[in-house]
DNA sequence: TTGTATGCGTTATCAG
DNA sequence: CTGATAACGCATACAA
């Protein structure tokens, strides 16, 4: 049987305000009485309660992370360094992946449990958008978001615009004219965007042929995205020397597709992804990509969760918080090579 | 503010206790007082709190999973698998990521939140071994592992033994004789066994300088541990023609090794991995790897915690669950190759 | 069929 | 400094 905190007080002969007392660090017992209830604690193996502790409090002390899947390396390791970040503070984080079927069950036991707060990263499946961020809005959770979201939901980014720019414009540099673009509607627009000013810049004229903007729920599978797109890219033979793919996962899908139709990367075809996941670095050939400072940006969301989680009823601006980010050139775009014409 | 039962019977002018029996489903409540509480949940917008409801039942509904990280493929789907399979009979999952400094803080929090139940995968960093393990089975807290951690835990793993020995066997098929093995602790011992014994039956004596065993807690690098190691092989010009990494990471760390000191795979050394984590199949060359049935394991842990949770006087038994894999051949292993003689 | 009363483990408010 | 005791939100035995 687990010991409460009344079986710790009749063990010390202290009443249970005493052992609260202790528990908390609350510092008004005598050191002799403190020690004897230490001593209690110890020899009973107590562990205070959380859930009659939230009862009283209204904290819960956890909250609630919502990410399309884990077995996207960004989205892990964002997991895994908010949660590094909320444990240091005291607080217990509960992941819900919300690309699956039963992203409403999950989402939904984040309301059952009363999470303090929500971080909110990509988009949520089968559900119409703005449905759960409403749902946390009216019912004042503090909610923070990683990507752009919503316009009243503090948020914390990449600077997808200049960092895409700067990656294409080294493709550029490389002598690329001709360079295809492989997103999706989970990629965000910013890394388009950033694709087609580097290419204004350089007086390029967009070929739309080489745009390609998938709709769906491709989230679950980006690199068979990029493998199919660049199948039909090929297919329909597209010209073009340089393929910025808007994650590093669709780069790599794409690849594949490059060599197993018989082109070479970086030879006949650069490539760039975003996002530096460690596959990026490993792969073969290497990826020249974006890295995305995910430490700093999960101690950022959390640090503005915290903040507004316990200063409810300050002003609490919406805030948007933009980390600059890096391009990593790496074996993938940097080679002269002879074009590929079909 | 936030609603609770009390608010609801108010409005729908029942005691709090009609409300209850209708949140619950209890069948005893006339059609029409019952559309009464219904309507009145829906207006006020509540949910039960589970916090409370855990108070009284002594039921959290929640289980913990503990992995080492969930930066490596296998375990983030594995705790994909697992939340969908727990939402589904109506728990909720908390993620300890155990590799991280927070280990003890992330684990201690499931003591402190009362889980039902924990499920664990992987070693734990940073502390004795066995030393949580004992923590969960004092206070009777129902435990399953996957992979082999305790002989009185309940556990599911697959079948590295016999799966590893195949792979190896279609290695020596290929022509290999001079096979090296590149593992961890955290690989565990099944797979070495299983790359003896094929050697064994195929009466080719182990060469143990072309056996590689990392002590540490690599797991949270093992493409680097695989990258390194085969770096030092290949310094130390050892005589192989083949490569089993014991998960497709550190394969693919040791293919970087391989082609950045001008050997090519599969021609120059073959390649296998184990896990069949997506990447096997994306990277070039794909990798041969054996594919564990991580959908269905996942299915089987879950089931046979449950079972523990919800008949805890039963006699239940620690059962030994099986799973077999299936080796799968890609590029990295299937080609005539002259040999790596240094 | 519905309502009343009690207790779950904790903290906070008062007295002492 | 320490001890009683009242909440917190819910489920349930018992009463009506």
């Amino acid at each position: 049987m687990k010991a409460t905190i009344k079986d710790v007080a009749r063990e010390a002969k202290v009443s249970t305000a005493t052992v609260s007392f202790v528990v908390n660090g609350i510092d008004k017992v005598k050191k002799n009485t403190k020690e004897r209830v230490l001593l209690a604690i110890q020899k009973l193996n107590y562990v205070p309660d959380q859930a009659a502790r939230a009862m009283i409090k209204k904290k819960t002390k956890t909250v609630g992370l919502i990410v399309p899947l884990l077995t996207n390396e960004y989205w892990a390791e964002l997991a895994e360094q908010i949660q590094e970040e909320l444990i240091l503070r005291g607080y217990t984080l509960m992941i819900c992946t919300a690309g699956m079927k039963s992203a409403e069950l999950t989402i939904n036991s984040l309301l059952e449990r009363n999470v303090d707060g929500v971080i909110l990263s990509g988009r949520i499946a089968s559900v119409p958008d703005d449905h759960y961020i409403q749902m946390f809005m009216e019912r004042r959770i503090p909610l923070v978001s990683i990507g752009q979201i919503h316009k009243e939901v503090t948020s914390v980014w990449g600077d997808n615009l200049n960092s895409s720019r700067e990656l294409v414009e080294h493709l550029i540099q490389q002598g690329n004219t001709k360079i295809a673009y492989i997103g999706s509607i989970s990629t965000g627009i910013g890394r388009e965007l950033g694709y087609r000013n580097a290419l204004a810049i350089a007086e390029i004229p967009v070929d739309e042929t080489l745009v390609r903007n998938g709709k769906l729920e491709d989230v679950h599978n980006f690199s068979q995205y990029g493998y199919h797109t660049m199948k039909q890219l090929v297919a329909e033979k597209c010209e073009f020397t340089a393929l910025f793919g808007a994650n590093d996962l669709i780069a790599i899908g794409a690849i594949k597709a490059l060599q197993e139709s018989g082109l070479r990367v970086p030879h006949d075809v650069a490539v760039a992804g975003f996002d530096d996941i460690a596959m990026a670095a490993l792969y073969s050939p290497s990826i020249t990509t974006v890295k995305q400072p995910i430490g700093e940006m999960a101690g950022s969301v959390v640090a503005a969760l915290i903040e507004q989680i316990e200063q409810p009823d300050g002003p609490s601006m919406v805030r948007k918080i933009r980390f600059p980010m890096t391009v990593v050139v790496r074996e993938s775009s940097i080679s002269p090579k002879g074009g590929y014409k079909n």
